[in-house]
DNA sequence: CTCCTCATGTGTACGGTGTCCACACTGTCA
DNA sequence: TGACAGTGTGGACACCGTACACATGAGGAG
């Protein structure tokens, strides 16, 4: 019992500790509930418990903070498309393929159901990455959703589903039509649609995906 | 030459004239630029040249103001969306069908690569519409954009190349791969795409939808 | 024509935010 | 032990949205 006060919450000492994840998990939280506007820097430093300029230790303005909470925001996604993802299980190629696609697709849709603030914010900020393996973006799999994807295309054509012509940028179709789903879902016409209807639409979104790469 | 500053934008008297839709147009003109945080009250007020508590005469608050250029945006991609699809001219109702669908689909998209700011300010307030008819929000034709990708879809099924069993909600699925490939286009991943292969990744977008539409 | 009235624009002020500056504390290493 | 560098604090500034009281002047009632 030699610390008094080991969390890093309440600090006993003029020094935090860890402040840096301490704004970072409070950033999450108000983008949890509010999206990237609600990622406040006083705020942040009020619910952690230190004055505000402390932050500027630690991040080099807002917009850096808010950038760290994108990626902890993209981090959560790919989580759970990643589980999803590594659900299914099959021991037919084809099947496993058109299991993963439609995985994804649908771990993508409900992550935005379930956590609309920070699937907002994970694409609000510029990321001008090239959707590469950045590692605080991966999920536990240590690939990105974008790769994903790719996986789970690759296999259609590896499994002789889908010809190989149509192969190229691929992704760019089934991304783009679960993420503009997700978006009319959260934000959009299609906002406060009931679940179920909601998952509906999802599943004929991927089937039109699956269709477009399977078809003959 | 009895009125000797008839300009609404300089007022020679102590009324403005016209101020809320002065107001309105600074409104778009900030989105223009900048997207749905750079519609602030002040800046606008002042490029209009006017205090900022005069806008309170004619908004209730900045979110008022922002609804209003919102309208505004959606109005004008409706306007460019209207344009494209009246250029589609075919005798064969087939033929027009494919070409509206395809319109609606490339218009929008080239909207969003033509006026991101405006394009992200249309799809940033919460509107409670129903897609409905609003008027603020269509083009010339009358008709919202929604509604011109309903009546494509509905021309496709009149003139057989589209399965009837396929109609219901087949809006949603057309918007939602297209809204997407527009928000990675222009935020996401894919931004900073050369224009050619934007395009080039939009026809193959409207290609997947309208395949999963007309396949057998 | 005069005067009253009310819509419209102004001025002042307050709290909130991001951020800069100078300063205070403290863990570490010579 | 003492200096130093990293970390947190306090105060200040500009900007924002917005509430209140007030000024202005256009247009109708007498």
């Amino acid at each position: 019992m030699a610390t008094p006060q080991a969390h890093p919450t309440a600090r006993a000492s003029y020094h935090h500790g860890d402040l840096r994840h301490a704004l970072l998990a409070a950033g999450v939280g108000l983008a949890r509930d509010g999206g990237p506007d609600a990622v406040v820097l006083r705020e942040a430093t009020r619910r952690v418990g230190v004055s505000p300029n402390a932050a500027y230790r630690h991040f080099a303005d807002r917009e850096a903070l808010l950038a760290a909470v994108c990626d902890a925001a993209q981090a959560l996604l790919a989580e759970a498309i990643d589980a999803q993802f590594a659900a299914v299980v099959t021991d037919d190629p084809g099947e496993r393929a058109r299991g993963h696609l439609r995985a994804v697709g649908t771990a993508y849709v409900a992550f935005a159901l379930d956590e609309p603030g920070l699937f907002r914010t994970a694409f609000f900020v510029p990321t001008d990455l090239e959707l590469a393996a950045v590692p605080t973006k991966a999920g536990p799999s240590g690939r990105t959703p974008f790769e994903l994807v790719g996986d789970a295309i690759d296999e259609l054509v590896a499994s002789g589903l889908m010809p190989h012509e149509r192969r190229p940028q691929a992704e760019f179709l089934a991304w783009s039509s679960v993420h503009g789903l997700a978006m009319l879902l959260i934000d959009g016409p299609l906002r406060g649609l009931p679940r179920a209807q909601a998952d509906a639409v999802t599943q004929r979104v991927v089937d039109m995906v699956e269709a477009g790469f399977t078809a003959p």
